[in-house]
DNA sequence: TGTATCAGACCGACCGGTTGGTCTTAATCT
DNA sequence: AGATTAAGACCAACCGGTCGGTCTGATACA
């Protein structure tokens, strides 16, 4: 791994825990024992170095989140595999995000502070609102679903209670009180499921 | 209202906005108008002003969200008026928290830089949880809700559902978006009700 | 009533330390 | 040799906090 990874790498793992603002330059020298020098070689500012450790971090979360995903076929059975996934790769497993998710932690903290930075984080939210909801109008056309679902209040219960339970697990850090949350949202689903 | 009281006030509102660490000293001074000797006067340090901040803080949250609610008989009831005044009274009329949820906030913010703090405001949301189950309990006591529902998932899904709104609110600053989250739950508890 | 006294509210220069960022220098590559 | 990489001294700005000092209004005394 390059020096530029590893500061990636390293930094991705501070913003989780203490933010963007809250990392200091020094925080990330000491993290990947480097200077000031190693770092400015490869980036041009903190800011800079913000929008590749987004990067990074927007590929772990989908190489965690969508991880088999393509061979479920079912719409109603990946929304249940992304939130197993959600739990047991992405938040539960969390080496690369010992915070908890660093979008939640990021966009909270920059939404008034950074607004541009934020703005980027938010793209990716609306983008797995958009997943969620589309999956959930695909259940309704195969059947799977009852054609009368409202199928916007379901996307809104499972995005707002994904997010949720993404700030309870990232302030008690209890893969128990996580469990719990995600169950009962995939109860939720089994429950939209059989009421057809 | 004396200075002691505009400092807590206004510091409020900025917490809510840049967080505990990320507002400064002097962004407190300049929107109370004072220096650092009348701050000091009152408070022995940032830390002792948190605490301060804090009791505002929660006794606004208990002033707005709870209003009206012991007008209500039915726990269900109370529960949709919670909501109700969770949207209207307490994030979309903002003058308190120009940021949105200062609780979210901190409790984000300090997680992992300020634990002793940070527990602090856990607190309030284990309270917040066990108001929801008790309503819920409540209401199967009284027939309002089925005998039969797992109480503990609903609770679940309203509280990561209350805080996951609160997150999106803070982002987007949408009253619009904050309705269709709210009342997304709204409905969900109504379900609750008619499948009795 | 007029004056001396004093507590506390408030001001702002100043402190040591840290911030993000620059730049010179030296080592290590091809 | 020439280019890439990294080290760390250095900078101005800012951080939370301290401290000597001023101003004001209430009290005590005559």
């Amino acid at each position: 791994m390059s020096l530029k990874e590893k500061i990636i790498h390293e930094s991705l793992r501070l913003f989780s825990l203490k933010g963007f603002l809250g990392t200091s330059l020094q925080d990330i020298l000491s993290a990947t024992g480097t200077s000031k020098g190693g770092f400015y070689n490869h980036f041009r500012s903190k800011e800079d170095l913000f929008y590749s450790v987004l990067d990074e971090a927007r590929q772990t979360w989908r190489t965690k989140n969508l991880a088999g995903l393509d061979a479920i076929d079912d719409p109603v059975g990946k929304i249940i595999k992304l939130l197993q996934n959600f739990r047991d790769q992405y938040l539960v497993d969390s080496v690369d995000f010992p915070g908890g998710c660093v979008f939640i932690t990021l966009s909270v903290e920059l939404n008034d502070q950074r607004p541009h930075l934020s703005q980027e984080i938010t793209k990716g939210f609306v983008g797995l609102k958009n997943m969620i909801h589309k999956l959930l109008d695909q259940g309704k056309e195969t059947g799977e679903l009852n054609i009368n679902l409202d199928s916007s209040v379901a996307t809104e219960i499972l995005f707002a209670g994904m997010l949720g339970a993404s700030v309870i697990f990232g302030v008690d850090k209890s893969a128990d009180s996580l469990e719990q949350s995600i169950n009962a949202l995939t109860s939720y689903v089994t429950g939209l499921k059989e009421s057809v």
